[in-house]
DNA sequence: ATGCTGGGTTCGCTTGACGAACCGTGCACG
DNA sequence: CGTGCACGGTTCGTCAAGCGAACCCAGCAT
């Protein structure tokens, strides 16, 4: 029996804004990594396990918190003259931690470059590369934070000019 | 002196894709929540302490490790009928992480809400909300991870489809 | 000289990560 | 029939990291 660490246990205020919430979620190390596993593809264990060299321990508790967040699910498979065993699939709630992935492998790409970037993607239908972008609802491109204005929404106001 | 741990001393691998590279650089615990508070204007050490509720021991190294990493940097600053301080600002490499902070506060919108989403992103010129977006260098909108093919770089072949 | 404030450091404890070893179920093969 | 083996874990001992409380130190004000 794996110890589920329930999601808002300990720390990350989540209360402030989105962004703590999140992390109490996804942000435990190897979490991110193991979405990033299946984004590509990756499904069983034991591939998760060789891909990632995390320890089998702690992968097992990533992917029992996932599946209990509604991130991933686990599906039956039978491989030909093999036991049945379960595979790990992203739900839609997983799907939708795609721009968060990208947007962390953007940031590596652009300031960590020991050569060029060792995964690229490009869009399915064109083969251009693919890139995160801040758009507002009025279709003007954000450049970055200096555009936005921050607006606290609950009685805990805090609207600081961002610089 | 704080035990200033190197960046990729321990654990994530880097070499599969700039995803482990950028989170062994701000995937310790506070990291990215100082560079959210960092994007809401606050620069003072005892302000961060007090917003996060994070250890000071802990704070002070994550600042440390951000520093080093050229994501902030410190700079001094008189209050007035006080000693000479130095408080801690954003780089250019640190303002390019704000597509990843939005990405995660824009999911946990979506997905942890308990009612409205405690803040709110407006474009500061037309009001308009601001979200991420995945783009191709085509100008075409790319709806999600089945619109998008990895393709690998370097000798290490991984072209896995992804679903 | 005394106290206060900002920005830390030190200390002891608890929690989490790690790797290696072990377990158990069920198919295949002899 | 029984033995092996592979997958998907669990258990264990060790070691690093996170935590809160207490302490520290420089300098300005009084």
């Amino acid at each position: 029996m794996v110890t589920i660490t329930g999601v808002s246990d300990a720390s990350y205020d989540r209360s402030r804004c989105s962004v703590a919430g999140t992390l109490a979620v996804v942000g435990e190390k190897w979490s991110l990594l193991v979405l990033r596993e299946a984004f590509l593809g990756v499904r069983r264990f034991a591939d998760l396990q060789q891909a990632l060299g995390a320890p089998k321990a702690v992968l097992t508790d990533r992917l029992a918190t996932l599946v209990q967040e509604g991130i991933l699910r686990k599906e039956p498979y039978q491989a030909d003259g093999a036991r049945q065993r379960h595979e790990y699939r992203l739900t839609d709630k997983g799907r939708d931690l795609y721009p968060t992935l990208v947007a962390l492998m953007q940031w590596g790409d652009r300031h960590l470059a020991d050569g060029p970037p060792p995964l690229a993607l490009e869009h399915a239908d064109c083969g251009a590369p693919v890139r995160v972008s801040l758009v507002c609802d009025g279709g003007h491109e954000v450049t970055g934070p200096h555009d936005v204005r921050p607006r606290a929404s609950a009685t805990t106001g805090r609207t600081a000019a961002v610089r």
